[in-house]
DNA sequence: GCATGATAAATGAC
DNA sequence: GTCATTTATCATGC
């Protein structure tokens, strides 16, 4: 229920991320993951739709409106694509059985 | 009533429904007889799939869930553990 | 009230 | 890029 897109801890402090040349010993611990706000996947449905391989310039665009990092929605949309296509064999799987449709 | 069935069949892929007995059954023995890599290949994974009634994709989720909840407490399975390492030992025996 | 199956972020192999 | 997976979260069963 609260949204982690207002607190604005996954875009401006640092939670990982390589950082360059800061501190030698590096931790590497795994990002906890944080479910998006309903306006979030709604905004990453959108664009979704218009095209499934979103680029560049819209990615940052996208990032910056959402509060999310460029590599967060680079991955949403591999994860999105990847659902989609469990959606079809699941369509096709279920509908095969169905003579009546 | 094409409409209905479809938007019947969007929602109801988070509708649980537990497995019967056997299903389980089958899935426990070959994981605790493959404890030290119980990852499936595609071909276990359509095999166990076939003999469970279940799909792919259901015996994916099994496993994922099996191996961290395992993960996340040895303990809690032990029992388990031994029930199925007895029933594979039998099956090996005869 | 947890057990369990399915889904949503995040990583890594390739 | 895909894709199996890890991990946490969600939703339901009982």
């Amino acid at each position: 229920s609260t949204n982690p897109s207002s607190s604005g801890s996954a875009h401006s402090a640092a939670a990982k991320e390589p950082a360059k040349g800061a501190a030698p010993n590096a931790p590497r611990t795994r990002k906890k993951r944080c479910p998006y706000s309903k306006f979030q996947i709604r905004e990453l449905e959108r664009e979704f739709f218009f095209n499934v391989y979103i680029n560049k310039e819209k990615r940052l665009q996208l990032s910056r409106m959402l509060n999310l990092t460029d590599r967060q929605v680079k991955i949403w949309f591999q994860n999105r694509r990847m659902k989609e296509k469990k959606l079809s064999r699941d369509r096709l799987q279920y509908f095969s059985g169905n003579p009546l449709l | 009533a094409v409409m209905i069935l479809r938007s019947r069949f969007l929602d109801a892929r988070r509708k649980r429904r537990n497995f019967n007995k056997q299903a389980t059954e089958i899935l426990n023995e070959y994981f605790y007889s493959h404890l030290s890599n119980p990852y499936p290949s595609e071909e276990a994974k359509e095999e166990l799939a076939k003999k469970c009634g279940i799909t792919v994709s259901q015996v994916s989720n099994w496993f994922g869930n099996k191996r961290i909840r395992y993960k996340k407490n040895i303990g809690k399975f032990q029992e388990e553990a031994n029930i199925y390492a007895a029933k594979t030992a039998v099956t090996a025996t005869n």
